[in-house]
RNA sequence: GCCCGGAUGGCGGAAUGGCAGACGCGGAGGCCUCAAAAGCCUCUACUCGCAAGGGUGUGUGGGUUCGAGUCCCACUCCGGGCACCA
């Protein structure tokens, strides 16, 4: 499209103004007010997609118009450049993964700023840089010393053909390998991790401060999963000695335990089973075995064929509540890791329950009286207990009282609370990540590298092999060092941290970036913590956001951030994603939209608009056939833009006349209608009521009269700055334009609206028959109900719907409506 | 299965319980031009009508209200999250 001004040289010319004049770098101690505004730290993909572009179109918006607000706005950017595609890369080009991160970083870098987003670039951080895992490995040290950090055994996913443990996402649906194909096996193996279950409480309950959307917190909570409840006793028929302990939160129901049922991993398993019903358990725990935890709950998913896979263990124990001897099943449908790994069964009152109990042949007794009509299997709902004994007749929620006393007088009960969450599993068998900062000694065991010996980086000279073992693994030069303790022979540890645990921190780092004794210092952090608004997608509403409200916590309680707020992000907003096809947007599909070319055509002012109208920031996008047509329209507008203030067709006068004002009351109003806007995040409106402005001066302004030069500088000069946080380029240029010499559009002022003028005049208020509009008065604002009915009776087209008919009723809602209803 | 969203013209979308469809895209017609592009102007939910004007209309069915796209109940479809967590 021809545009009336050279969009890619004006374009360019303000980008290199605002680095080289560092407008948007700032200080610490910068006097006014501060604000922190964050976008999320991404991966160095390349070239930034549509994606990118959506979210740092809203986080420059923010940037840039609480600037205007006077603010001090501290707005910087990094690379979380270590991750699983690189090394991938490098192993595909024999090079080593720093290579092509360096690569991405700069393509990445390069594309955020031909989009005109500002940054104080002198903050920048990236994952891989010595200097951060320096303090990655600091914090992990002072987590290990505080206990946070700890080294255990956990079953993990483990592809035989590769050698190496595979995150949840790297395995397939159908439990294959995603890069050999093999076969995933789980397997027992030491591994490290975070003790983010100690602060599960606290997450919970934080939550509810948070200004974040209600999806995401209500997420969080799911994912945290709370439960309240009993663990107890189940004694062994055969030997009252032993017991099997369970763990419900429906202990009322304990008349109607018709069985129990214990995970394949239960260490009574071989005490349980018998020897006639040997064969038929293991089959049961090696199916279980080899299979991933995806390919495990498989089964549920198509409820077609629901089959509760389960075998008798040849045991019975005794269930307290009525002494009666009840089968214990081995099923893959009870987890080892939650609760005690086993539980009572309930058939009649759950419907995992129900269904094993259906496949299996086994009794349902119902506890809970159902409702009427009820048809159903499992009742899980309140309702008066049967069947119970000394809780007949109470509710669910008293019954589970009695039941608690009961079981912690008789069967060894204890209230107990239990999570979904678990502790964090933060060791990797990869090389392109931080490196855990330990050594193995035969004397002295796990022992710490000293802070003095940080960082410790991985080699250089490795050879990246396609089995997808870290080379780390088997590299001499890099495992064989000396104990730190007693200076003998000791192994460094292999593996490196979860890429996630250096977004969990770097919004810190940012706030202190060269602080080189420790990761911040805290008193410069508390400077801007927490980060007033948050951006990202949601695909990161649970893992990242969680771990990081876990770091800034850890970090409060080890000593790292004294005195800092315990929540990193007060407000959050995530964006919608851009889909094409149905599917998302991104690199791995193949379906981007590069947005370079548009940089040619509409700009990346028109191209930002775009993102900014098409809809509600929140809202997926479904990027079409008709986009680039709409992009185009954008392009138009701003062009419109450039003609009105060059004065393209416009004659401009010195008096005044009626109309001025009505231009005048157009544009006050407009400045409260977006400022509301950006208040809401609701920029397509505000884009739209600035496109309405737009039209309405233009027209005024290319009439025969010509245009009032004081009302029309007001006019467009509105515009630019309500437009200046969106397309920053071109309003700049205009401003330059207008006011030669002056200070750039960027360090004024965002405008305030004159209430005198935001007040209407008169309103049009509508005259109802029966709810059926039949006139529209305009009346003075403040009119009266008396005056408001005696009006609307008295007009003409209303008194000929009424047709001699009189009222039974009038509701009058001075000035905006009067209903007559007959 | 559970939880959370959503459903409005040809399309993206707008609308504190008070004029449904702002704004834009697309479409139609016109102006300008030798012609085109660009630009500008008018129209554009459906329907009856020559017109003035009328009727219908926000996924479906009920309800609350003087008045419902908006609130309540039930349902259908679409999207997302979690998914045997006892």
């Amino acid at each position: 499209m021809a545009r009336p001004f050279d969009v890619v040289a004006l374009e360019k010319k303000w980008q290199d103004r605002w680095r080289s004049e560092g407008t948007y770098e700032v200080d610490n101690d910068d006097p006014r007010e501060r604000y922190y505004a964050l976008c999320m730290y991404p991966y160095p993909s390349g070239v930034a997609h549509q994606g990118h572009v959506r979210n740092y179109v809203f986080g420059d918006l923010v940037v840039r118009y609480q600037t205007m607000r006077g603010k001090a706005v501290l707005s910087p950017f990094g690379f979380d450049s270590f991750g699983l595609p690189a090394e991938n890369a490098a192993i595909k080009a024999k090079s080593h993964p720093r290579v092509f991160t360096d690569q991405r970083i700069e393509e990445l870098k390069a594309s955020v700023q031909e989009l005109g987003a500002v940054y104080d670039w002198r903050r920048e951080v990236r994952s891989h840089d010595p200097a951060y895992i320096r303090n990655a490995q600091y914090i992990f040290l002072k987590f290990l010393e505080a206990g946070l950090a700890y080294r255990a055994e956990a079953p993990v996913n483990w592809c035989p053909g590769c050698a190496t443990v595979l995150a949840n996402e790297q395995v397939n649906a159908d439990g294959t390998c995603d890069r050999s194909g093999d076969v995933v096996e789980r397997k027992n193996l030491e591994q490290w991790f975070f003790k983010i279950t100690d602060y599960a409480d606290e997450l919970l309950e934080q939550v509810d401060q948070l200004q974040w959307p209600e999806r995401v917190k209500t997420m969080q909570r799911n994912w945290i999963g709370r439960s309240e409840g009993v663990e107890f006793d189940l004694p062994f028929a055969d030997d009252p000695s032993l017991a099997l302990r369970v763990f419900t939160t429906r202990p009322d129901t304990g008349f109607g335990v018709t069985y129990a049922v214990v995970a394949p991993e239960h260490p009574l398993l071989a005490r349980l089973t018998t020897s006639d019903q040997q064969a038929a358990v293991e089959e049961l725990v090696e199916r279980a075995s080899h299979a991933s935890e995806v390919e495990r709950t498989a089964t549920t998913d198509n409820g077609a064929e629901l089959t509760k896979r389960g075998a008798f263990t040849g045991s019975y124990v005794v269930n307290p509540f009525n002494g009666e001897r009840v089968p214990v099943y081995v099923a893959d449908y009870v987890l080892g890791t939650y609760g005690t790994g086993a539980i009572m069964a309930v058939p009649a009152e759950d419907e995992r329950d129900f269904a094993f109990a259906e496949v299996h042949g086994l009794p349902v007794e119902r506890t809970v009286a159902t409702p009427e009509g009820f048809a159903g299997g499992a009742y899980a709902d309140d309702g008066i207990k049967i069947n119970s004994g000394f809780m007949d007749g109470l509710d669910v929620a008293a019954a589970k009282s009695a039941a608690l006393e009961f079981l912690i007088a008789q069967a060894g009960g204890v209230a107990k609370v239990n999570y979904r969450l678990r502790d964090w599993l933060v060791s990797r068998q990869r090389f392109w990540g931080c490196p855990i900062p330990v050594v193995y000694c035969e004397v002295d065991g796990i022992v710490p590298v000293p802070v003095s010996q940080l960082p410790v980086l991985a080699p250089d000279d490795v050879v990246m092999e396609s089995t997808g073992q870290s080379p780390l693994a088997t590299h001499e030069g890099f495992r064989a060092t000396t104990c730190p303790t007693c200076g003998g022979p000791a192994r460094r540890e292999a593996d490196t941290m979860d890429t996630f645990t250096d977004s969990s921190w770097y919004f810190l780092r940012f706030t202190d970036p060269y602080s080189a004794e420790r990761p911040f210092d805290p008193v410069e952090a508390a400077k801007w913590m927490p980060v007033d608004q948050y951006i990202g997608g949601v695909e990161h509403a649970i893992l990242h956001l969680l771990y990081a409200r876990f770091y800034m916590k850890a970090l409060v309680d080890v000593g790292v951030a004294p005195g800092l707020p315990r929540e990193p992000f007060t407000r959050l907003f995530t964006q919608g994603m851009i889909r094409m096809d149905g599917s998302k947007m991104s690199k791995s599909k193949g379906n981007l939209v590069a947005p370079g070319q548009y940089y040619k055509t509409v700009g990346a002012d028109g191209l930002r608009l775009f993102h900014l109208f098409v809809g509600p920031p929140a809202d997926d996008f479904d990027w079409t056939s008709q986009t680039d047509e709409v992009i185009d329209g954008c392009g138009r507008f701003l062009d419109r833009l450039w003609r009105l203030a060059n004065l393209d067709d416009i004659t401009l006068r010195t008096d005044d006349d009626e109309s001025d004002v009505v231009v005048r009351r157009a544009v006050h109003k407009t400045i409260a209608k977006v400022s509301e806007d950006f208040e809401r995040w609701s920029y397509n409106t505000a884009v739209a009521a600035l496109m309405e402005l737009l039209n309405l001066v233009g027209k005024w302004a290319r009439d025969e009269r010509g245009a009032h030069e004081a009302t029309f500088n007001e006019a467009v000069d509105t515009l630019l700055l309500l437009l200046a946080p969106m397309a920053p380029h071109v309003t700049a240029e205009l401003w330059e334009q207008r006011h030669a010499g002056g200070s750039s559009l960027h360090a004024q002022s965002w405008p305030m609206a004159d209430p005198a003028l935001v007040a209407d005049e008169t309103v049009t208020m509508i005259v109802q028959v029966n709810g059926k509009v039949r006139a529209r008065l305009d009346v003075p604002p403040l009119i009266s109900e008396d005056e408001a009915t005696t009006l609307a009776l008295a007009d003409g087209s209303v008194q000929a719907a009424l047709d001699g008919a009189s009222p039974s009723r009038v509701v009058a809602r001075p000035p905006r409506m009067v209903n007559i209803v007959l």
